[in-house]
DNA sequence: AAGACGAAAGTGGTTGA
DNA sequence: TCAACAACTTTCGTCTT
């Protein structure tokens, strides 16, 4: 890192600077993908974690610069008002800092308590405030990423313009929300994580889920199992070998058509085990299935069809002891 | 005790008449 | 609306080391 203040010796006017690195005067190159400047004589980043003042649009003529041209940050369907209204602040000071004179402080009370009013009290935009609270919270705790949440917020803010969410729980709702918006995105989430930190409970989420998807009329494809293979196998420690087999395994079973009408946490937890099986890194159905949250006996069911169906061998393995309770799986895998 | 396996009963969703 | 069905879960017992 090198401090900004090394660059402070700026020389003219046409965004020249001495590099504190190589001495030369260079033109920077503001990389703000990165949040880096780097010199374009030797190419080293003279700064770093540079904040994007520019908007987050783009203009490719003069008309759309200047009808795109506005103040104040982004919208956001995460805010209830999408950050749009403007708010009398309690500071009681005009816009150079003076103090309201006092007999004008009585009336600056009331215009404030009756935009509150006019404001959050409309029942829809008091639903949505608590409705994008609740979306706020939940998503930050499952530490979701910001493009899933908003749209977690639009497809809330779609079911309560079309009406559809009179009489239903809020905090259902927005689960629900935060569930379309994974499936989406395919992010592997589980029901169970979205039940635990919410106060609605799995069954209560997956109802107003498929109530959401009919409402909306949105077509929603199930979340990929390899994702889940991902998130399961770096739960359980497994060593990215297992991983790829299990990938491997996985894109087997679809080409033979085995996974149609299957859970694919159910598939994943399968595959995990039968790569364990194949690699000589055994990892228990009892592990698998406390990470999947599917029971033992769906991952013993998947299991035994994924290798009657792929033709897989078994063998058994003689363990130290003599034993043959483990079945190996025997089979190239290309 | 741990891990694997299987049977039986029950649950909740989907589909078609 | 209701029965049939597939997928899945829970529970329990058995086997093996």
């Amino acid at each position: 890192m090198i401090f900004p203040s090394k660059i402070k010796e700026k020389k003219s006017e046409c965004e020249t600077y001495i590099c504190p690195e190589c001495g030369n005067n260079f033109y920077f190159i503001q990389d703000y993908s990165r949040g880096e400047i780097i010199c374009g004589e030797c190419g080293i980043v003279v700064l770093d974690h540079v904040i994007d003042h520019g908007p987050e649009w783009r203009a490719y003529d003069s008309t759309e610069k200047e009808n795109r041209t506005r103040t104040g940050g982004p919208i956001s369907f995460r805010i209830y008002d999408k950050g749009l209204s403007t708010i009398i602040d309690r500071y009681n000071q005009d816009f150079l800092g003076r103090k309201i004179a006092s007999n004008k402080r009585a009336q600056l009370y009331r215009l404030r308590y009756w935009q509150f009013n006019s404001h959050l009290h409309r029942n829809i935009a008091r639903n949505l405030n608590t409705a994008m609270n609740e979306l706020d919270r939940l998503a930050s705790q499952i530490e979701l990423s910001a493009n899933i949440k908003e749209m977690a917020a639009f497809i809330y803010r779609k079911a309560a313009k079309g009406q559809y969410l009179k009489g239903k729980v809020i905090s259902e709702t927005v689960a629900a929300s935060i569930y379309v918006a994974c499936h989406i995105y395919n992010f592997p989430i589980l029901l169970e994580e979205l039940a635990t930190h919410s106060k609605a409970n799995k069954k209560n989420i997956a109802r107003t889920y498929r109530y959401l998807i009919e409402c909306l009329n949105l077509k929603i494809r199930n979340i990929d199992p390899l994702e889940y293979i991902v998130r399961f196998s770096e739960e359980l420690n497994l060593s990215p070998t297992i991983q790829l087999k299990a990938c491997k395994i996985i894109q087997l079973a679809y080409q033979k058509n085995l996974t149609s009408g299957k859970d694919p946490k159910g598939l994943a937890a399968a595959v995990i085990y039968i790569a364990g099986l194949l690699e000589g890194e055994h990892c228990s159905q009892r592990k698998i299935s406390r990470v999947s949250h599917v029971s033992e006996v769906t991952i013993r069911n998947r299991y035994k069809e994924i290798v009657e169906k792929l033709d897989l061998k078994l063998y058994p393995i003689k363990n130290k002891k003599g034993g043959s309770q483990l079945m190996k799986v025997i089979k190239s895998l290309h």
